[in-house]
DNA sequence: GATTAATTCGATTACTTTATAGTATATTTA
DNA sequence: TAAATATACTATAAAGTAATCGAATTAATC
């Protein structure tokens, strides 16, 4: 019951192509570089996040990533389940075809999808202190 | 984001040992045969279970292990920290000191902690077919 | 055409989880 | 006290997942 670092990663990532308000193209370089992610594996996570709907790139001189929608429609759980796949699945009775504990499962699965639900990338800006002084 | 199989099976053998309303010891080979459980996998578990104060064991012959405190009070949260250790900790920014979604996590881990505090065996057990003949 | 930058693919390393095996220790019963 | 029962502990194997690196390819701009 933890989140990963490809999530960690993913929202830094959206943190800095958030600040874009112009929706301007950000290269892999520079966010690797001012959020301390590795580039490489960033490429990945990006692209993953690309597949989701959740940023654009354009490519070539000038190109980047940005984000493809408004930053308050974005929410921590399409996220963690663009990078990690569905919460809670499988559950973890994969051996048995349903296990006594099901039930039990699918009610907290989706209870924390709620909570993951109300979390947005604006909510992560807000309290983001490299975003305070661009997005007031 | 899922559950481990060690809390699923935690889960099962606790299952099995609030069955015991007479707190009588149950063998480990009891509750791996009954719940499906790889039997020395179990008993790394629930060696974790007694240190963590949540079941006691009795050695010898007719010994075993039982619940130490009633259902109810048996939390979610404290079987998977039992095993897993505290949610979300430690943080995934483990390479930062702190980063820019630490309050972020912190507010997610509590909300997500209050809705794991809210189920306990008992409700498990309301929810498992294997048990509803007795518990009624 | 040269440059820039995303995209794709393959391989590899490191870590965690899951599972098994064997031995040691404690308790009960006869 | 000997035998049977059952937990406690240690080590390690097997499997799966997460994280990382390198190189070649495609596309857009200048």
């Amino acid at each position: 019951m933890n989140i990963s670092i490809r999530c960690e990663y993913a929202c830094r990532a959206l943190l800095e192509l958030a600040l874009q308000d112009t929706h301007a193209p950000v290269t892999v370089e520079t966010i690797a570089t001012k959020r301390g992610i590795p580039e490489k594996f960033l490429v990945q996570i990006l692209i993953q996040l690309k597949r989701s709907g959740l940023v654009n790139s354009v490519r070539g001189a000038h190109g980047g990533y940005h984000l493809s929608r408004a930053p308050q429609s974005i929410t921590l759980l399409s996220i963690i389940e663009s990078l990690d796949g569905p919460i809670f699945d499988p559950l973890p009775s994969a051996n048995r075809v349903e296990s006594e504990m099901a039930a039990i499962w699918r009610q907290v699965a989706q209870e924390v999808t709620g909570v993951l639900q109300k979390v947005t990338v604006l909510d992560m800006l807000s309290s983001d202190s490299k975003s305070t002084m661009y997005y007031i």
